[in-house]
DNA sequence: TTATTAAGTGACGATGCGTCACTAAAAAAT
DNA sequence: ATTTTTTAGTGACGCATCGTCACTTAATAA
């Protein structure tokens, strides 16, 4: 059964196929769910196999959180392709990890407890550097938009506040925007009358308003915007979208 | 040892006693630290005892978590007596979320955790509604400083926006802001750069400029407000956190 | 004094984690 | 062709933790 050295293909490939069975179970049970039991249940390797790709649990969940940025980091890179304004470049990124996460509530959510630090410390080094790396991706898909509204003069960045003090402005807004507001968080009587893809287009206008970043709300049509990202950029993942809420 | 009835003051000491414990028990181990074995042995009573109190682990979580939220209700309460304007009385609240996350840092990160759905599944029913109406206490507060805003006319409230967009704005805005730089997340190298205080009131000016709320950022001195904050709110606190970071 | 009943106890079964002594089989050496 | 070496893979085991439940304790009622 088992050849003296193993291809580097095969291992990663595994590698995937532990890591999707884990995220079924996360699905199915919650991320207090996933038990290492469980998953050497579902597949054909043994415990020990498990354990020489991920040193133990919390590893696995920051592999799968790793997993899930890098799809966003794709996303984000999509985004900034639009063929328009640069306010309408970030407008697409925020609305890119908007689609994400109700896309993935899961995994939006496993970024949340992998960030923990009950999780973090037992991570890997390697798996932990690897999510830096990832981060920074993500991170520098904001600030090329940034230049360019610099560059453009759409953006007249306000005193004291630097490019990366703006895309990090706009990822806490967003991040807190869709976390408060995520489906798998429970509701106050506040959030049940939100509804997420209006409340992040809102606090990115004000937000983006309040850099001073043109064209200001009230002077173009937002709403056509939206209209063309889910055209032009997203076609798939709002697709998939509907699939996911209408049927049954 | 055990009389038949006991005393409700008893028991609700006892349910903070065993609260307490729980806190330094995460201080010291982190939230997965937490062991109810570990509770029982600091304490003199016996694990069903402990499970006459609280259903489950997650459960104790919830609690602790609403002991939390009670402390920044009352935090929040104080802030909005501030003597000035609705926006600074604004900027006063998202000070105090601040300040408590820095005090508090093990309950701020208990707050994510017990949002989790494995652990919000697990939980009473009761302490469930108890957290519900503990966050609207929170709102309560800003919504007074929104109307007061709105009444004296310095927040000219932007079309298709409800009062309660405007809090929810500004909660998810700090949220995200404080969960994002918190000092138990790991850090990315954006994160190093951003210091917490400074990052949130930044933050906050953009979102109050964008809302259209004046006093504007640059029409007042708002590095004065802080410092009256600290003097003239938090004294206290301002004083807690300066003993935390400096000693040994 | 006895009966009743709420409060408290801790041993126990069940579950999950991570390890390690062992097996299997490919490659290398003879 | 046979033996040796080496690496991948296995799963039973020891340990920790959870939550339960049959039982004890002691205050009140009868």
């Amino acid at each position: 059964m088992s050849p003296k050295v193993i291809d580097e293909t095969t291992l990663h490939a595994r590698e995937e196929e532990i890591m999707q069975t884990a995220l079924e179970i996360i699905s199915e049970l919650g991320v207090a769910g996933l038990t290492i039991d469980k998953v050497v249940a579902r597949l054909p390797y043994s415990k020990g196999t498990i354990y020489n790709h991920f040193t133990c649990k919390e590893d696995l969940l920051t592999g799968l959180c790793n997993r899930s940025v890098e799809n966003v980091a794709a996303l984000f890179e999509r985004a900034i392709t639009y063929d328009g304004s640069s306010r309408e470049k970030m407008l697409a990124v925020g609305y890119a990890y908007m689609l994400h996460s109700q896309l993935n509530p899961t995994e939006f959510m496993l970024v949340i407890s992998a960030k923990t630090p009950s999780v973090r410390e037992k991570s890997t080094e390697k798996r932990q550097e690897e999510h830096l790396e990832l981060e920074n991706r993500l991170l520098g898909g904001l600030l090329k938009v940034i230049s360019s509204g610099l560059a453009s003069g759409e953006l007249n960045l306000l005193p004291h506040l630097s490019p990366a003090q703006v895309a990090f402005s706009l990822w806490s807004m967003s991040f807190g925007t869709i976390a408060l507001l995520h489906e798998s968080l429970d509701r106050c009587s506040v959030r049940v009358e939100m509804q997420l893809e209006r409340e992040l287009i809102n606090h990115s206008n004000i937000l983006l308003d309040g850099l001073n970043w043109q064209p200001f709300t009230q002077d173009h049509n937002w709403q056509e915007t939206i209209e063309r990202f889910k055209k032009e950029l997203f076609a798939d993942e709002v697709q998939q979208l509907r699939a996911q809420s209408a049927p049954t």
